[in-house]
DNA sequence: TTATTCTCAATACAGCTGACTTGGAAAAGC
DNA sequence: GCTTTTCCAAGTCAGCTGTATTGAGAATAA
């Protein structure tokens, strides 16, 4: 046998050139070849760790949201004392929001993901799958807040979620967009929690 | 002289054609020759209307923002008797949602066209330039609202205005998901509304 | 009629795309 | 040393892309 390699890792290096292109020409503008280039290496062996294109972009997303799920994970640890369900909620959008520049990066890779899932059924499913969950988290807290009486008890705490994720979404298109500023949507979303735990 | 054609209805003819294509299939995979065949013309033909692709889609994309603003002031102009703030505020929003299948594909294409944008200078300018307007109008109408005591004269009318397009702006992404239905989406709206006009 | 100008079809072209094939280098197990 | 398996570089291929060119038909104005 040849030198072992460790495939997964070459994966990931593979999909963090894509990231790269994608995030600078768009998803569309990224070619084999580029990918390949980006990544340091020949289109031969790209093709060897990625026996197809449709492959390649599929293993890029999951690898994108499983690395953003890391992230807010490793932020809520780091949160000091119990955290209220307020600064659960807070600092999850506060990760989720492209407010600097590598998130701003992951942000417009996964857009770019979006739009093509808007056409692709393959790429829908895998798009979707993680927002129930999302939502789901966000209700529990919601009703956390409830139970332990910051939240008045006449909120729905799955309207509420959704509410919170729309609101993320919408502030991460105009916050890309540069229609908007990060003060400025942080202030929002502040004032959005503010009116929501009022207690 | 040959026979005198109407340019700008050609135009607009061809630059529906790519509407429904890019609707379909996404921006990228619209082809001039795809577009060509779905408004029934011959490649040559489309040339001779248009000088460049670019400028093809940047037609399409002010056609689209003129047709929708068009829609906005036909159905604010349908209210019967004097429109309240919220009204104007709701009906509006509505408008803007991808509620119905026509509406669908009309945000389908914006999309197309906003992540585009992301990464080109040239349409980001033309993808911007309707978001301070709209802005202003939303503020007016809390402004109206605050005036007309229907509204707290705590909240702060710009930023309601931008919490409100951003909200819509996230919703339209769930909704054009299949990630949440119409009457939720409805729903929602109309329970931020409520406790924006409190009186 | 004749000339002019508009309309548009056909074709060509260079460049890029994703997929595939071939062949060889390298290293582990025997 | 020899085999076997893995790794990967180079090249080929058909197909599609946007653009440019050429020329023909058609209708108006002289």
């Amino acid at each position: 046998m040849p030198k072992r390699v460790d495939h997964e890792e070459r994966r990931r290096a593979i999909a963090e050139a894509l990231w790269r292109i994608a995030c600078a020409r768009g998803l569309d503008g990224a070619s084999l070849r580029d990918v390949a280039a980006e990544a340091g290496i020949s289109l031969g062996q790209l093709q060897h760790y990625f026996s197809s294109k449709d492959e390649m972009l599929v293993f890029a997303l999951k690898h994108l949201g499983g690395l953003a799920e890391d992230r807010i994970r490793a932020r809520l640890l780091g949160l000091t004392g119990p955290p209220s369900p307020r600064d659960v909620l807070r600092e999850t959008v506060m990760e989720m929001l492209p407010l600097d520049s590598a998130s701003r990066t992951g942000n417009l890779v996964q857009i770019a993901y979006f739009v093509r899932a808007l056409h692709d059924e393959r790429l829908r499913g895998h798009a979707k799958e993680g927002i129930p969950a999302l939502r789901a988290f966000f209700a529990d807290q919601v009703r956390a807040g409830i139970a332990r009486g910051e939240v008045d008890a006449s909120r729905d705490a799955d309207a509420e979620a959704m509410l919170l994720i729309a609101l993320t979404d919408g502030l991460t298109t105009y916050l890309l967009l540069e229609a908007c500023g990060p003060d400025e949507a942080v202030s929002l979303l502040d004032g959005h929690l503010d009116r929501l735990f009022t207690a």
